[in-house]
DNA sequence: AATATATTAGAAATCGATTGCATATTTGTA
DNA sequence: TACAAATATGCAATCGATTTCTAATATATT
């Protein structure tokens, strides 16, 4: 057993540099070949050699240099991910089932955020293709119509995988909960505990996710005979800011044209919607109810608690990690054929709709 | 202009592999040389070559490979990240405000999360070596007390700075809130306010944050003379099951010997303290006051809004990348010299404590 | 004894971009 | 005219790990 001090470390290391292979093979009166097949526990190499080696590594304070590795193989064990935001609950839990997911097979995951512009989404996909990411994994931005600057990827058939945001007419595999389904669910739950005047508080319909719930919520409502209300639809970005806007125009006029429910298609607004009710003194659920979309555990806090949508992003981040996985394994062939997985969610009621 | 359908650009690509600068030297009759310096607009070249191996480029469909660069620079131009989740409104914020700093510099940055495991970050901290990151950023496990397995990054002198959860007697640059200031703060405020029976819920004292943070508790009420309660401190992981735990201990006996305020090290623990508080018909502010820390979104969101202490981390994040990218360019010299940077907190007063 | 088969190790090419040095051509100056 | 300086380009080595092919032993088989 060696005990080796740093300083003896660092005095056995080459001014500047790290010791590589060839350092130890030069140690040992070996050639590199041999080491490298010692370090990766190659059957041709004896034991003897292997343990010689092994030592020696330790003694020169040797580090294994993947970016070197990486060149050769033409391998780099790292995937991509491209996301508007990290901080919302929803996308860092989508982004720790990745990991997690990943680190299984030895992967690293390169993490960008596009801040919710296009410009910065495609210069991220171009960085990410120079580094070599073996594949992606995209959440795109709210403002991407075009998603030709993901070509590179598709085109150079490198797995490319869409989650939660996914492009309507592009090809390529998608993860995605069941949107139309939450939305009906909720819109449901909302008319069987006698609501009739639905609010719809969404993004722009041009984002798959904003479309889909809005059909599920319109034929939620054509289910029973209602017709949806335009006026009572609004599609923005759902920020605290703009859902209280939206509040002031639903509850300008006379008592009996408010809204008896509001669907908000994400927690923030549903939020932003209660607390708004909260101060004009009107009662929730009584007055009003509020449903949600995500289940953020701040839905659990505020008093109300309010009703939302989960839709199990764990699930999602590994499932898109998986799917990732097997297309670089080629378990998966790549080809014209795009995989659409839909993760099942579901409704948990609370006291913002009375249960 | 040049008009290229993705059949044309794959038709020039040759099968399998990306072309190479070598390929748009050979198509041009040029050498590498001339490419590589045309492409990064050496001025050696002339403009009519540039102009051609730009337009050669294109139409090849040619990209970086910045793995290639990497290995012959010696400069992989990413930094790592080491942290134990990045699900919490802190962590994410700091995240967030380092990646758009280093975006800045052109720098990427790999995020991993430690899961709050020793083992796990020490594997990390060897894989983001091995891929030659050129710095490393961390906020280390609460479990980690042996912090040798840094070493590899003080010993090759590649930067390494520690934020907010920071090593005690280990040699290393680091950015820190105020913690001993910042529970002073908050501990004084519910002194003035009338508190003389004042808890402290936080995390183990080997931890730097818990430790100062204690510290500043028990100053505060030393400076009026009162003696810090050790049966009314708590020192254990900050989940809401734990604070509920030390709630049921804090409000078992007579009613004369509960505390009339709780001092929490962090924002779950403070709405556990609440919502027990909530459940048990207790009146806060009234009968027991509560102070959070980090200042998360749901503080403001619970009813009462709660008092906790604002630690910006966007601050945090642009000074640890700042540092980095100083230390990378050698504005400070390496050294035995370690620069800690503390960043000034405020106390935010809410309902919880009566203002 | 002679050939076959393991076993172990090395030489050299490769991955793709970069750059110091050498070279060739053109322009400018004495 | 001759020589200096500026301009434009190529050659070849380099970064570090990997792998194919080759070669040298040693052991086994007939």
């Amino acid at each position: 057993m060696h005990i080796c001090t740093n300083e003896i470390i660092i005095s056995l290391m080459k001014k500047g540099s790290e010791n590589t292979m060839k350092d130890i093979a030069l140690e040992l009166g070996l050639s590199s070949s041999t080491v490298s097949r010692a370090l990766q526990d190659h059957p041709h190499i004896s034991q003897e050699t292997k343990i010689k080696v092994n030592e020696a590594a330790n003694r020169l304070g040797y580090s294994y240099n993947a970016v070197a590795a990486s060149l050769r193989n033409s391998k780099s064990n790292t995937i991509g991910l491209i996301i508007p935001r990290i901080s919302k609950y929803y996308q860092s839990t989508v982004i720790t089932a990745i990991q997690n997911k990943l680190h299984e097979h030895k992967y690293n995951l390169m993490i960008c955020q596009s801040n919710e512009s296009p410009e910065l989404e495609k210069e991220l996909v171009n960085a990410l293709y120079a580094s070599r990411v073996e594949g992606l994994i995209v959440s795109s931005t709210l403002n991407t119509t075009d998603f030709t600057h993901f070509d590179v990827f598709s085109r150079s058939n490198r797995p490319l995988v869409f989650f939660d945001r996914v492009p309507k007419n592009y090809p390529a595999h998608r993860i995605q909960g069941d949107d139309y389904h939450g939305a009906n669910m909720a819109t449901d739950h909302l008319l069987a505990q006698g609501c009739r005047k639905i609010a719809f508080i969404g993004g722009p319909l041009f984002c798959n996710l904003y479309r889909e719930r809005y059909e599920g919520y319109t034929d939620a409502l054509k289910a029973r005979n209602l017709v949806p209300d335009a006026s009572m639809a609004f599609f923005h970005d759902l920020t605290k800011e703009n859902a209280l806007l939206s509040c002031e125009k639903l509850f300008s006029g006379k008592k009996d044209s408010w809204p008896d429910a509001v669907f908000c298609c994400n927690d923030t607004a549903a939020l932003a919607v209660t607390s708004y009710a909260k101060k004009r003194k009107m009662d929730i659920p009584g007055q009003l109810k509020v449903t949600g979309y995500s289940n953020d555990p701040l839905t659990e806090i505020i008093t109300p608690t309010i009703t939302s949508v989960e839709q199990y992003p764990s699930e999602v981040g590994a499932q898109a990690a998986g799917m990732i996985m097997n297309l670089i394994q080629q378990k998966l062939k790549p080809g014209k054929n795009f995989i659409s997985v839909t993760i099942a969610v579901d409704l948990v009621k609370r006291d913002s709709t009375d249960k």
